[in-house]
DNA sequence: GTAATATATCGATAATCATCAATACAAGCC
DNA sequence: GGCTTGTATTGATGATTATCGATATATTAC
């Protein structure tokens, strides 16, 4: 509807003009929500927050009840969404989480109660 | 893999026993991270995020260049996972950010830079 | 009453996703 | 070389989702 109609309600006035968001951030945050958006995802991010060291994807595999494979993909989407850096000895991968993400995980979890 | 394994390396130490979240915990902050997810409806909270006073979905329409029925359906997922509130006049549906939200969404776009 | 308007819901479709078993890859040990 | 172990990838499947056009509902104006 166009802002110059007259039915339009009192308190619901024409909104104060906004950009969009950029494309570009837009894409990079809702990665980095979607990769929240998982239950087991938001248990490992959990987990990590945590912990002061870097945590191997084997005590992942444990800690959670899903299948190696299916921890490795969640893995993976922290990681390409930027919320968790990964590390290597050996074939061992060892996950930490971001600074930023833990800030994160905390506003979230504040608004979740 | 067992935390007494020899071959773990030094630095991959055994994480701390965590706690895993309560799962309605675990469940509302998934369900908000997920309504944040989408690029259509991080736009409406970013709309939203600049307003003092409430928008109606109609101007939502208008801003936004999706059809009326995804935006009335990207606003109900906003309102269930309580990151709206909605009001009415009439036939006029107004929506406003939580602050809760606000928070979040400002949290979430600083670490997408 | 009818007409117009704002919004929600329905039904369908194409796309994305979470999950697993099986397999492949990589590194250390014998 | 072979064996073992930690992790990633592949392929398949069932579930969820974003989107639209069409329609229904609700309210106001006439």
């Amino acid at each position: 509807m166009s802002p110059e109609n007259a039915r339009r309600p009192a308190n619901c006035c024409v909104p104060k003009p906004v950009r969009a968001l950029a494309a570009d951030v837009a894409a990079v945050a809702t990665q980095i929500a979607k990769s929240l958006s998982d239950p087991n995802r938001l248990q490992i991010v959990h987990l990590l927050a945590g912990q002061t060291l870097p945590v191997c994807a084997c005590d992942i595999v444990e800690w959670l009840d899903v299948s190696q494979p299916t921890v490795s993909h969640h893995l993976k989407t922290l990681a390409d969404a930027g919320v968790v850096d990964v590390g290597r000895i050996g074939t061992w991968r060892f996950y930490r989480l971001k600074d930023s993400a833990r800030a994160l995980l905390q506003t979230l979890l504040a608004g979740a109660r």
